[in-house]
DNA sequence: ACCTGAACACCGTTCAAGT
DNA sequence: ACCTGAACACCGTTCAAGT
């Protein structure tokens, strides 16, 4: 289902053996982790260990069509509480649901920092889950739920964040993540006691903001207390 | 500086060795990260590759002396603040120094995860930095600042959440951390609109809550929305 | 005691040889 | 076209041989 409509339908058998590959990497790296060997996988699907890099050039590709299933299962759930009676309960659902993924998938979060940068079909399905969770956060930010100055970056990030706080307990408390998703939510809400620092994240194309500009950047330094000379990009 | 008192003292040539292993081992994990290999860091301090293991038994244990001398210098910054006029500014201060460092560093967070478990060494400083953040906690707490219901071990394992949510975009824009500060700092704060789920992080030797139990443990539900059946540990 | 470098079992990746 | 398995350059780790 991930690139299957590129250039002319496979082999019966290289589909076949493609399949049996998706299922036992999603399956081995659910469970281990992207640090799972090419090998293991490959035993696992009952094919030559060559065959993997006929399917995919590189190890990074095959975590990579794993990890887009994923982030288009989450885009998809995304889109069903696109219109929920409830704006700011609808994101919450939503920010649950993505934590609740990536403590079910390890290799998940794991990806995201290696390959987000130039794996081009990743960054394809983290666009779309960028576009469906800035729709989220816009509803519940009208809806005066969350602070003005959020975007939808803020909250995939800090996901991301949330997930990666309760992951060195996830084994002894595995739930615990509910607890930070919760300061989490709670520092994301209205009213806001004091603006945000530096402008939001961007992940898409350009440097630093283009097109549609995120609303609340570029608020004063608010209560840092440390130096921060502001927004300077590179030192 | 960090195992030095053990037994009887190293000949001098093997002093002088681990000196600059320990050396190099920093600047080079420092700069790409723990999955810097043995052979480079043996080269950069001039050693055979078989020297490391007899310094470390295990390229993790390298990894943990590191860790342990900023995990203690950490500690020194919390003792410096622990007396502060204002508790509140000076948990916040901390706070900055710990994600300051992680990004500074990048194999000081990576290495939390993998080797914080069974590790003895890096054990006892995770203690110490634990103990420490409990005291600026606490002041913060009774000062009025931050929500009843925070412990220490929340604000260390949410400030590893702040740095890694920020982790996939640090090339492009490398302060967005005091961005992510500022939300978790604000969901921190008093008073609290709702209670936190799910009882405390604990990472110390019981499996859970023995001692001086954490204060807010066990709120109810609160905004969870989804079914969370509360805290069940090990399902 | 400590250092060294060859050797080992692994890893991701390549590729000639098969069908 | 696609699959296979031997081969390659790497990795962390071990250990006999040196001083």
């Amino acid at each position: 289902m991930s690139a299957a409509s590129q250039s002319r339908p496979l082999r019966a058998d290289a589909a076949r053996n493609r399949q049996l590959l998706l299922d036992a990497a999603a399956m081995i790296f659910a469970e281990h982790g992207m640090q799972a060997s090419v090998a293991q996988i490959a035993r696992q699907a009952g094919i030559a260990k060559g065959t993997v890099f006929r399917h995919f050039p590189t190890k990074d590709d095959l975590v990579a069509a794993i990890v887009c299933d994923q982030l288009d299962y989450l885009s998809a759930a995304g889109t069903a509480l696109s219109d929920a009676a409830d704006p700011t309960a609808a994101l919450l659902e939503f920010m649950t649901s993505v934590v609740e993924l990536q403590t079910r998938d390890r290799s998940l979060c794991q990806a995201a920092v290696g390959i987000f940068q130039d794996n081009q079909e990743i960054q394809a399905c983290a666009d779309r889950l960028t576009k469906i969770t800035e729709i989220l956060t816009e509803r519940a930010r009208l809806q005066g739920g969350i602070r003005g100055d959020v975007t939808g970056q803020d909250v995939i990030l800090l996901l991301r964040g949330v997930y990666q706080a309760a992951a060195p307990l996830s084994d002894r408390q595995p739930t615990l993540w509910r607890r930070f998703l919760a300061v989490v939510f709670e520092g994301l809400r209205s009213p806001a006691a004091y603006p945000l620092p530096l402008p939001a994240p961007d992940l898409f194309r350009s440097p630093l903001g283009d097109g549609q500009s995120p609303p609340g950047a570029r608020a004063p330094t608010s209560l840092q207390i440390r130096d921060d000379r502001g927004n300077s990009e590179e030192p």
